[in-house]
Order: C-alpha cells, then sequence, then structure tokens
DNA sequence: GCCGTTTTCGGCCCGACTGTTTTCAGTCG
C-alpha cells in the first residue's frame, strides 16, 4: 500500500468523523495528516518495515501511528473499518461532489436516504432535495450543474497544455489593455505543478473593465462562465479554465502570495504569523494586538514582515519550507539561466524534424557552451534509429559542423536503448567512441519490478552510459511510471557515478519532482536536458528546471550548469568518482 | 488527534461566497 493510498483512507476518515459530528480538531488532525502523508517521500510501509518511528511525521502522534501500523501490517485499519460500516458505500463519493461536503452528505441521507452519487442526482432534480431544511432550489440547481460539469472534464490538464494556453492569454491581454501594470500567473501553474484544474491569473490595472471585457472576447475563449467587476472566468477552447483577479496595487502582494498557495503553505504560513501575534490573510497582516494593519505591493516585503527568508513558488507545497525560511536555509534554487549546455538533443537523423546544423544554431543562439547530438540507436527503428555505420557518418558530418561553429562545443552522442535484459543495443567498442551515452527504456515497459530495476542497474553499470534518460517512462496523464524500486536505482546511480536526467519535456517531466529530491538526497549527479526534437522545444528546460527547484536542486546538483571546461573534466573522470565533482561545484 | 521560545492542557489558519437564513452554516480556496 503507497502512501497516496494511505493518505486517501485518512482523507475518508476525516469525511466519516465529520458525518457523524466529531470534535471538530479531531478532523483537522486527520485532513492534515492525509496531506503531509500524501506528499511524505519515503514510503510508511517501508518505514513500518525497517522500524522507523512514525512520529518524525509531523501530525502523527500515538494514536496515528499505531492505525498506520496496523493498516501497513494487516491490510486493514480497525477503526477506519468500523467507521465505514456505520455509513452506506456511495456516500464518500457524494461528498465529493463540490458544493456538498459531509454535513450535507449527512442531512440529505437522513431526511432522504441519499446514499450514492446516482440518487443525489435524482433527488436535485425532482425537487425532493429543495425540500430539505436549509436546502433550496439554487442548491439543487447547483448540483445538478456540477455532476454535468463533471462529466464533460473530470478536469486536470498537464503543465504541457496549461502554460502555453497561460503565456498566450497573458501576452494577448498585455497587448490589447495598455492599462495592464501587473499580470502575473498563479495557482499550482506558478508552483510548476505537473496538472493543473486552472490557470489562475492575477492582475493590477488602472481600468480593470478594460482587462475583464478584453479576456471575455479574447478569440480563443469557448465559454464565459462567470465575470463582471474585478473578475472573469472562462473556459478556454483547448478545455482549461481561466480565472481572471484584478486587484489593487497595495493589495497585489499578499493576493499573489495567497493565490500561489499552495492551501497547505498558506496554513502554515498563517500559524506562523500567529506565533509572531500577527493575523495573515489574503489582505495582508494585521497586528491582533494593535490591530494595525500592513498592505503589500509585493510577496519579497510580505515574507520580509513575517520575519521570513522569500520562499520560491516550486517550494511552496507546506512540508518544511516555512521553518527553512525560518533559519535562512532557503538555497539558492537552479535556475534557466544557470544552464551551460543539453545534453540531449535530436535532429533529422533520426525522429527529429530539424537538421544538425538548425539544432546546433539554436543550441548556440540559447547561449549554451556545449551540446550533445543523441539520436536514437538503432534499436528505435520506428524512430530511424541510427545503424552503426549511419553512426560513425553521423559523427563525421557533426565534426564537418564543429569546425564552422567555433562558438560552442558540439558532443557526438547518442540516446541508446536498454534492452530488455539491461544491454545496450550498440556493442562497446561502439559506445566508448561516443562523447555522451544516454541511456533509456523504451521497450518492454511492463516487466515487473524486480526485473526492471535489475535491468536498469546494469545498464548504469556499463562504464560507457553517461545518464539514464526519462528514467520512468511516464507520460503526464497517459502512461504511468514503470515499477521498479527507484531508491535502489538512484543508490546505484550514486555509487556508479551514472548521471539520472531530468527530462524536461512537459509531456514526461521524469525524473519527477518527489524523485529528484530523493535521488539529490542519495548524491546522484542530475542534469536538466530538453529531449528536443524540434529547435522550438529547445526552450522546453524552463519546465525541467521548475521540475529541479520543486526538489530544492541548487546548480551544484545539475551537471549542465558547469561551464565547459569543468564539464570536460567531469568527462575525462572515472565513472565511479564522477558524483564528487558537481558536489563540489558552488 | 496533535503539540509545546506562553502551555503535558488548552489551544488549534483566514475570509468570501452562497443560499438559506432574519444572524448563520456549510463549502471552498
Amino acid at each position: 500500500m503507497n502512501n497516496r493510498q494511505i493518505a486517501e483512507i485518512f482523507e475518508s476518515i476525516a469525511d466519516l468523523s465529520e458525518m457523524k459530528g466529531q470534535q471538530r480538531y479531531t478532523i483537522v488532525a486527520y485532513q492534515k495528516v492525509a496531506r503531509t502523508i500524501g506528499q511524505w517521500p519515503v514510503e510508511l510501509e517501508q518505514m513500518v518495515h525497517d522500524k522507523e518511528d512514525l512520529k518524525e511525521i509531523p501530525g502523527v502522534g500515538d494514536a496515528i501511528a499505531k492505525k498506520i501500523e496496523q493498516l501497513v501490517t494487516t491490510g486493514k485499519m480497525e477503526s477506519y473499518e468500523k467507521l465505514r460500516a456505520e455509513f452506506p458505500d456511495g456516500m464518500l463519493n457524494v461528498i465529493r461532489v463540490p458544493g456538498v461536503g459531509p454535513k450535507t452528505a449527512k442531512q440529505l441521507w437522513d431526511n432522504l436516504g441519499v446514499s450514492t452519487v446516482e440518487q443525489l442526482g435524482e433527488a436535485a432534480r425532482d425537487g425532493s432535495l429543495a425540500a430539505v431544511p436549509r436546502m433550496g432550489e439554487k442548491k439543487a440547481g447547483a448540483i445538478v450543474r456540477a455532476l454535468e460539469s463533471r462529466r464533460v472534464s473530470d478536469g486536470q490538464a498537464p503543465i504541457a497544455v496549461a502554460m502555453p494556453a497561460a503565456d498566450r492569454a497573458v501576452a494577448a491581454l498585455r497587448e490589447i489593455c495598455p492599462s495592464i501594470r501587473k499580470l502575473e500567473i498563479a495557482g499550482n501553474l506558478r508552483r510548476y505543478e505537473e496538472t493543473t484544474e486552472r490557470i489562475d491569473l492575477i492582475c493590477v490595472a488602472s481600468d480593470p473593465s478594460e482587462v475583464v471585457e478584453a479576456l471575455t472576447e479574447m478569440a480563443n475563449v469557448a465559454e464565459v462562465v462567470g465575470g463582471g467587476g474585478t473578475r472573469a472566468s472562462v473556459i478556454l477552447s483547448d478545455g482549461v479554465q481561466l480565472d481572471l483577479r484584478l486587484v489593487k496595487d497595495h493589495q497585489f502582494g499578499a493576493l499573489f502570495q495567497y493565490f500561489t498557495g499552495n492551501e497547505q503553505h498558506n496554513g502554515l504560513l498563517r500559524e506562523h504569523a500567529q506565533n509572531m501575534g500577527l493575523s495573515l490573510s489574503e489582505y495582508g497582516i494585521t497586528n491582533t494586538s494593535t490591530n494595525e494593519s500592513a498592505q503589500f505591493e509585493d510577496e519579497a516585503s510580505l515574507y520580509e514582515r513575517l520575519g521570513l527568508q522569500f520562499i520560491p513558488p516550486e517550494l511552496r507545497e507546506g512540508n518544511r519550507e516555512v521553518d527553512a525560511a525560518k533559519e535562512g536555509l532557503i538555497p539558492r534554487l537552479v535556475e534557466t539561466g544557470d544552464l551551460k549546455g543539453d545534453l540531449h538533443v535530436h535532429t533529422d537523423w533520426s525522429d527529429g524534424v530539424a537538421s544538425m546544423v538548425e539544432m546546433v544554431e539554436a543550441a548556440q543562439s540559447k547561449g549554451y557552451e556545449y551540446v550533445a547530438i543523441t539520436d536514437h540507436s538503432s534499436g528505435r527503428g520506428i524512430a530511424n534509429g541510427l545503424t552503426e555505420e549511419r553512426l560513425r557518418q553521423h559523427g563525421a558530418m557533426l565534426g564537418r559542423i564543429q569546425e564552422n561553429t567555433p562558438g560552442i562545443t558540439l558532443l557526438h552522442g547518442s540516446e541508446v536503448d536498454i534492452r530488455a535484459n539491461g544491454t545496450i543495443d550498440y556493442p562497446d567498442e561502439v559506445l566508448q567512441e561516443l562523447d555522451w551515452v544516454v541511456a533509456s527504456v523504451h521497450s518492454a515497459m511492463d516487466q515487473d519490478s524486480t526485473v526492471m530495476t535489475e535491468r536498469i542497474v546494469r545498464a548504469m553499470r556499463n562504464p560507457h552510459v553517461h545518464a539514464i534518460g526519462h528514467l520512468s517512462t511516464r507520460l503526464i496523464g497517459e502512461r504511468k511510471l514503470i515499477s521498479a524500486d527507484f531508491e535502489a536505482i538512484f543508490e546505484a546511480a550514486a555509487q556508479t557515478g551514472t548521471v539520472l536526467e531530468i527530462n524536461a519535456s512537459p509531456e514526461r517531466l521524469d525524473l519527477k519532482d518527489s524523485h529528484v529530491s530523493m535521488a539529490r538526497e542519495l548524491g546522484v549527479v542530475l542534469a536538466i536536458d530538453s529531449d528536443a526534437h524540434r529547435v522550438e522545444t529547445l526552450g522546453n528546460q524552463r519546465y525541467g528546471v521548475g521540475v529541479a527547484r520543486r526538489g530544492w536542486c541548487e546548480p551544484r546538483h545539475i551537471l549542465n550548469t558547469l561551464p565547459l571546461a569543468d564539464f570536460m573534466s567531469f568527462l575525462r573522470m572515472d565513472k565511479s568518482e564522477r558524483s564528487v565533482l558537481v558536489a563540489a561545484h558552488v
């Protein structure tokens, strides 16, 4: 049972407890611990197995620790089973319908016997719901609409869709509306979460109605959901919802912070404020004894007033960032501008669409000092993978381009297949001629965990393999991660000196954020690679940087922040010593 | 149910919106 599943059980316990009318703070305790567990980097199952103290987890005390141990060791939690037996199974789904919470669900069950989402829909339509105390026609209508819109989309847009859509909207509004002074993307998109429910924009403008109007009339708006005054909500043609809020200059800092979230981070910040005798809200900070209030034009001054280091959005997850900021321990995270090269790039020699010259020129114009051209190996027949003969021609061609392109160092590379048994589909004699070898899994992705782990570790032991590409092979929203013992893989990567790629393609983001954290802590050298197949996607590095930042990576954790000379000495090092150089580079 | 530079007891994050109410409960972010 993984952490996500355990977290869901505690969420359910919170909901059921609320229906039962338990103490409010008991419920809050369960809700809090559910969120913490959902993001906890180490599997609780593993912790119990290793006899680690679960009470190290914030929000876990004696009672919850016992419940977790029982759940993990026996597969069942007695108190949860008992609680669940008190209500029909479908009730938990009823609670998940927007606008319906535990209290409403309980009341509808008591009064109407509603215990499933279907019955809820019926009761809302046939008028019986409206007759229940504290319910009414409008409430019924809202539930009907919620159920319908849920059918249309159970709406998580991948960042690959949402971020470009947000960028386009921002650019369009800025062009149409001269009165805009500030316009920023907020919400989880700003935190570079991999999927989002909607795009949040926060705007300061001298003429708010101009901006609201411009948004609702924008060409790619499919539907206007709400709006007027200082806010608007639309559905874009690609199905993503976009909410725009207009605020005053002096409100911007607190509101931008508030709407960036996440909820847990904001909660921690408010607790911290309270300990200082202050009350924080989306409108500013009030001194609870003097009643004096302060407002903020930007986020930095708000964090400063709270005695905290500025916390970059990517770290605002409600984990340890507020404590770290108190101590001044927020690191200087890696930035796009730190990248000195790209180590995973395709051309039309395999499945890319641009020529080698075009990709090299594009890399150079990004200011890179080096770039590895890594077309596919022969195993990728479908991707026009290179035979050994074509690989030699590929290298010769790159050499000729190098002669005419003195400003950037070109590395002859390859993205080689890791075969099902862990061997590489070029022989060692060929691999050792290459400057840079990225090995990736592209086939037999459904192997069981033990086989897959051994397969990848075997590839990492190959002395000519520099890096592993998109380790988990997932495609966000489409294909799951491989099953493997990732911790064992990270340990082997550190031990063998194999670089792990953070594939920046927004469809992949692989390693994902929590894996980046774990790998970094285990001393793995990471690289941020675009895996570009066309000129424009070289710019995808921003997504990889976002993931790296979510994993608390500094420049020193990322290989391709090294300047050319240091990078070349990294390549000359014995593989087993490679972890050292990047860690030492600050 | 958790937790401690006020506390082993007594607190525990804030505000808007909606729909139902004549002052507020529930839900959401």
